[in-house]
RNA sequence: GCCAGUGUGGUGAAAUUGGUAGACACGUCGGAUUCAAAAUCCGAUUCCUUCACGGGAGUGGCGGUUCGAGUCCGCCCACUGGUACCA
């Protein structure tokens, strides 16, 4: 061992040690426990930045600390490399999609080696390979044939300069990014998966999912959204055509004043042929947005068509209008309104001074007032006829009943959850494996013709997709009759939501997944950012479960347990590309080294908070790194022979041995149940600030310190493992460190013989005693009244009463 | 807008089940070492007050529950993520 810390040095050395022991290999055991470890792989956008060194060093802790229990660890890694950054480089420098992400997965694959995390290679996927989307479109086409899979016409941004489809990002105020030109809305068909059919399932197996955080499963609650309502339908008048409402509220149907459609509802466009106002107003909601939170905050407009709908229970006449805010392919298209009962139906009627009618009163009898606001909490009906009285709850059911007897409504569950719509109009993406004959007839790809390939050689003109340019790719035939290709390409969703199950399986051309998926499946700790909460944590457990009705798997849910990281943020907001405020990691690895950039990274905030990106504390980790080592050579140079007698140890042995395995309770619990490392990591420098103050004279000394610094050096190893690697053979280890057991705390060196007690009188800290720790609650009590500066505060007083919490507290309540 | 979070010293944070607010670091200040500097080591460091012992205030804001609240409840403010075509 060098008497300097050179990290560049032993970093090397531990890592050509790994890679000629091929220590990350993971092999199918099924005479062992195994532990699959999953950090969400990269998009290759060009190099690393601190989000995916956050990622992946908490994702390589995990695999090590699990090792170290014992278990057959599988730590993969790939790339998620179709997508939209791909083709505005490729524009940007000139360069073929293809070419600059496999450049970039070339150049972040040595980062991630060169921060030593422990993957094994030979599992590797890469998403834009043909051997891997092969089998994804595959199992597309399976899907269609258990018809889970449909086409329907679906919004689109739409650049009317550039005749093309634009991602929401890159519609910015309203206006595409490249030419500034006004965004469209416009219906083309697209392909959808039923991932409503799953929708129940997705919601009820949350409940199985106890080591999920519940913030997460919230919000995908939340997201699919399931509620119970009433779908009922009003007629037009002088006319045979109806409208289909659903609603969470048929409480208030009584208080329905108009019916609301969207702009492209068939009964809007008809009525337009004939109003040009409203004409008008459809023309203008083209502009509209399609983004949800664009919609939602945007001004209400709308425009009354003239049509009359009949209330489906009195039969009264109301208005029908066409309002911005309803959507076609949310639903039916319409929504009944009440004013009196709904805020945004209350600002719209307020806006066109439509009729506001009250037909819920609060149930306790106070006064409502619908002056300024609608009244949205449930309550007692009033103006209702027949229902007049009825609470919330009951008139739901006697009105559900109702309609259901005159053959007008029926009670329904509804989803908030949509299909999921994969179509994309770009290249860089997976080919959609179908294709349709001269009358337009859908074809699945079948097997053999499988991979339907993506020309990887092509010139980006900027604004087409190359296989939408060239009429020559689509074609091919069926059956020796013409035929033509899909030439929209999946979702970049499609592929994240499988790739956990190929690493198991990745060199099986034969299949899509083999056995070896259901020995490693479950993924036992998956981890990534929190961004990822809903879409694609959702379709990947969407996935798992069509995988499991293809055969494939045998588990309900993919990630048996979740870590998501929190952000890291630079200037108040996420470090992206776009925004031009990521940090490199290159440069602080290269200065400091591996260990130094994942111990700085691990104990600068736990992993589900937020970050906000400062270097000032690197310098600190590269010191305790350097004070341990010297802590270390220095032991080392003087042998230690001999072993811990535990029933001779000296006052100042004993707590540097208490310390010890106080430490390693504390780590253990941290690294496994907590998964908070930074805490882990201030507990291993309290032990190591107790091995500085320590003196060493005696043999038992030694050996005392000895067995402290091993403990620190295996308690740190799955942090830093480089460092370790090489403390650990100089501490007299011809083993490696990383294929240790992970050390066990000895009770009975945790014993105590005081204990310090706060005291406390009406809540304020007045002293501190000691006291033995067998001590009963009377005694302590008695030296608590008793102490000086406690009496100060009691003297004048009655203690009314005493509160003691035994080894902790003691409270005297008095006045 | 809606859904889910977050808010604690000059800074990153800790306080795990309602029980000592600020562990562990960074920074700063003071000291040792040095011809000098870097590095290293030692000490101090929430704010106000006090020679000191001590006392008072304090966890985004306002209120509540409790012997006791950073932690639980209600309302409010600010910020972050997601919002279905960024990944």
């Amino acid at each position: 061992m060098e008497e300097q810390y050179n990290p560049q040095t032993i970093e090397t050395e531990a890592q050509s040690f790994w890679e000629k022991n091929q220590c990350f290999k993971a092999v199918h055991d099924a005479s062992k426990e195994k532990f699959y470890c999953l950090s969400m792989f990269p998009y290759p956008s060009g190099r690393l930045h601190m989000g995916h060194v956050r990622n992946y060093t908490i994702g390589d802790v995990i695999s090590r600390y699990q090792k170290m229990l014992g278990k057959n660890v599988l730590q993969p890694m790939g790339w998620d490399s179709f997508g939209l950054p791909a083709e505005n480089a490729a524009i940007k420098h000139n360069v073929a999609p293809a070419k600059w992400t496999y450049e970039n997965i070339d150049y972040m694959k040595d980062q991630l080696n060169r921060l030593g995390f422990g993957y094994d290679w030979d599992r590797e996927v890469a998403t834009c390979r043909p051997e891997y989307y092969k089998w994804e479109q595959w199992f597309f086409t399976e899907l269609y044939k258990k018809d889970l899979v449909y086409k329907k016409t679906s919004a689109v941004n739409w650049c009317p300069n550039d005749q093309t489809v634009l991602a929401n990002e890159q519609v910015i105020d309203g206006c595409c990014w490249r030419c500034d030109t006004q965004v469209e809305r416009k219906e083309i068909p697209q392909w959808f998966v039923k991932i409503t059919d799953y929708a129940d399932e997705l919601i009820d197996d949350l409940d199985k999912l106890d080591d999920w955080p519940d913030q997460v499963k919230a919000m995908q609650r939340n997201w699919i959204g399931r509620s119970e309502g009433v779908e009922m339908t009003f007629q037009v008048k002088d006319s045979d055509q109806s409208i289909e409402i659903y609603t969470t509220r048929p409480d208030t149907v009584m208080g329905v004043t108009y019916v609301a459609v969207a702009a492209q509802h068939p009964l809007a466009l008809a009525a337009a042929k004939n109003n040009p106002t409203l004409a008008t107003f459809i023309e203008e909601c083209k502009t509209q947005a399609t983004a949800e939170a664009d919609m939602a905050t945007m001004e209400k407009k709308g425009v009354d068509t003239g049509l009359i709908a009949i209330h489906p229970i009195t039969g009264e006449e109301v208005p029908v209008w066409s309002a911005n805010f309803v959507l076609m392919d949310y639903g039916s298209g319409a929504v009944m309104s009440v004013p009196g009962h709904d805020e945004r139906d209350y600002e719209f009627a307020k806006s066109f001074g439509l009729a506001i009618k009250q037909v819920i009163t609060s149930a306790e009898g106070e006064d409502v007032s619908l002056e300024q606001n609608a009244y949205t909490e449930k309550g007692t009906l009033i103006n209702s006829g027949e229902f007049d009285g009825l609470s919330s709850a009951d008139a739901f059911q006697k009105i559900a009943a109702w309609l259901e007897s005159q053959g007008k409504g029926k009670k329904t569950i509804n989803y908030r959850l949509r299909d999921w719509g994969v179509s994309r109009q770009r290249y860089w993406g997976s080919p959609i494996p179908m294709m349709y004959d001269e009358q337009g007839n859908e074809i699945p790809v079948p097997l053999d013709q499988l991979p339907v390939e993506l020309p990887e050689d092509v010139e980006m003109d900027g604004v087409q997709s190359p296989i939408k340019a060239d009429p020559e790719w689509a074609k091919t035939e069926h059956n020796g009759q013409p035929a033509f290709r899909e030439t929209d390409t999946f979702d970049t969703f499609m592929e994240s939501s499988w790739y956990y199950a190929r690493y198991c399986s990745a060199g099986n051309n034969e299949q899509m997944l083999d056995e070896e998926a259901n020995y490693w499946l479950p993924v036992d700790q998956y981890i990534g950012g929190i961004e990822h909460a809903i879409l694609h944590l959702l379709y990947a457990r969407f996935f798992h479960k069509l995988l499991r009705d293809a055969g494939f798997v045998q588990s309900d849910e993919p990630f048996k347990r979740l870590l998501c990281q929190g952000m890291v943020n630079k200037d108040g907001s996420k470090m992206s590309k776009s925004k031009g405020n990521t940090v490199d990691p290159q440069e602080m690895i290269e200065q400091y080294g591996a260990d130094t950039v994942r111990l700085f990274m691990m104990f600068t905030a736990p992993p589900e908070q937020t970050l906000e990106w400062n270097d000032a504390g690197v310098d600190g980790a590269s010191r305790f790194l350097k004070r341990l080592w010297k802590a270390v050579h220095t032991h080392t140079q003087y042998e230690t022979t001999t072993k811990i007698n535990v029933s001779e140890l000296t006052k100042e042995q004993q707590d540097l041995r208490r310390k010890t395995h106080e430490t390693i309770q504390k780590v253990t619990d941290d690294m496994g149940r907590r998964q908070t490392f930074n805490t882990a990591i201030a507990a291993v420098m309290e032990l190591s600030n107790a091995i500085g103050k320590f003196d060493v004279i005696s043999d038992q000394d030694k050996a005392v310190l000895q067995e402290a610094l091993e403990s620190a050096v295996l308690l740190l190893s799955p942090i830093v493992p480089h460092i370790t690697h090489t403390m650990w053979q100089a501490l007299g280890h011809d083993t490696a460190v990383m294929n240790e057991s992970w050390p066990a705390f000895d009770e009975s060196a945790l014993v105590k013989s005081v204990i310090e007690v706060v005291v406390q009188v009406n809540g304020k800290v007045r002293a501190k005693i000691e006291v033995a720790p067998d001590a009963s609650k009377d005694d302590v009590e008695n030296l608590a009244v008793n102490d000086a500066n406690v009496k100060k505060f009691t003297d004048d007083k009655t203690i009314r009463k005493v509160i003691v919490i035994p080894g902790k507290l003691v409270n005297i309540v008095a006045n």
